[in-house]
DNA sequence: GCGACTCTAAGACACCTGTCATAGCGGGCG
DNA sequence: CGCCCGCTATGACAGGTGTCTTAGAGTCGC
């Protein structure tokens, strides 16, 4: 075996929190409950995660941030789905997977009490933003709306998801969607 | 002086829940904080709210999303300000009177790990989103498309929240009214 | 005035939290 | 082999939480 095992249980006491975090938020999250659920030593947080909670939270929203960033980048090359739909299918599985317990890290990170939390969070979302105006303009988006475009689109996945989670139910994601794609391609056929 | 102590501190004490769930989220909202920042007695509580906790959380998620769905209900009298603009400087209002730390009180009832609080949420989001369906169809949006348009809306506007808390910043919530407007412009020249 | 009843005051209870210290296992390197 | 060091195991600590009890103050109607 190589020496695997920190790295392995390091990353995935990472994983964990995200996932944690994104069905309980940040402050309920336990490390009690993460060491328990993920088969590690309570004991060894510190030794992985000098800065206590707080670091591991802090990886554990950038860790979320980035599965998301690569599916919005990633999209850029398979012309034939939308980033939308690619968005909307990510999260749809997200949701079913969890029995719609589980939402977004980053927005639990947002909305936590603690304000270094929050400015990750801010950073992340920003990220979204940023990619996402790009990859609106390659598309054929004027660049002229496409930031606002794009900030409508993280805004309003982000409150699908919300509703999704309180009606346990796909349907708002479908729906918010359904809208965001006409938005979409009505902006692609605004002047230059 | 009236009897109005009863009321009064009941009262008191739902509202101020509203705002610190709003504030830190239903878990991380302590009675012992809401009793003292109040200035009534932790020991009532229970007096009050036989049901503890949770009855007192419900009940202040019921009376924020009473609030807002008279925002909704009234935004329709007066035809000068369209309801997205009332909903948004609402919102504005709350942004800025708490520094940008004060969000939503049913997005946190939505994403707290209760189910019971999940389905007060549940209930709310619907009755916003059927006022915002008739008040849509009542200026001219068609009725097939209304209740896309009122979710798209209920969605956008609580993640536009989210991102202006995260952001320290009314931006995003300016932002996606601005998309917002124009798509009801454009559902309201569809084909009824 | 007096009884009844609403509300307050104070504290105790068990439980859970993040944090940290200390002792011990175990395997790779010299 | 023997040492060192990354990692584990265990448990203690102080502080905070919701909850409930018990005793007392205050006030209202009769």
């Amino acid at each position: 075996m190589t020496p695997a095992t920190t790295r392995d249980t390091r990353q995935r006491m990472v994983a964990g929190a995200a996932r944690m975090i994104a069905t309980s938020g940040v402050e309920a999250m336990s490390l009690r409950d993460l060491a328990e659920r993920e088969g590690v030593p309570l004991g060894s947080t510190y030794h992985y995660f000098p800065g206590g909670k707080k670091q591991l939270v802090d990886e554990a929203v950038r860790y979320a941030g980035q599965t998301v960033l690569r599916l919005i980048v990633d999209s850029r090359t398979q012309s034939t789905r939308s980033v939308l739909r690619v968005l909307a299918d990510g999260w749809r599985g997200v949701l079913e997977r969890s029995d719609y317990r589980t939402g977004c890290t980053v927005a639990a990170a947002a909305t936590s009490t603690e304000d270094q939390h929050q400015e990750v969070a801010r950073e992340v979302f920003e990220e979204w933003h940023r990619a996402l105006s790009t990859t609106l303009v390659e598309t054929g988006v004027p660049e002229r709306v496409a930031p606002g475009v794009a900030r409508t689109v993280v805004a309003s996945t982000e409150g699908a998801l919300l509703l999704a989670r309180a009606t346990r139910s796909v349907g708002p994601l479908d729906e918010v969607v359904a809208v965001l794609t006409d938005v979409v391609e009505a902006a692609r056929r605004l002047p230059r």
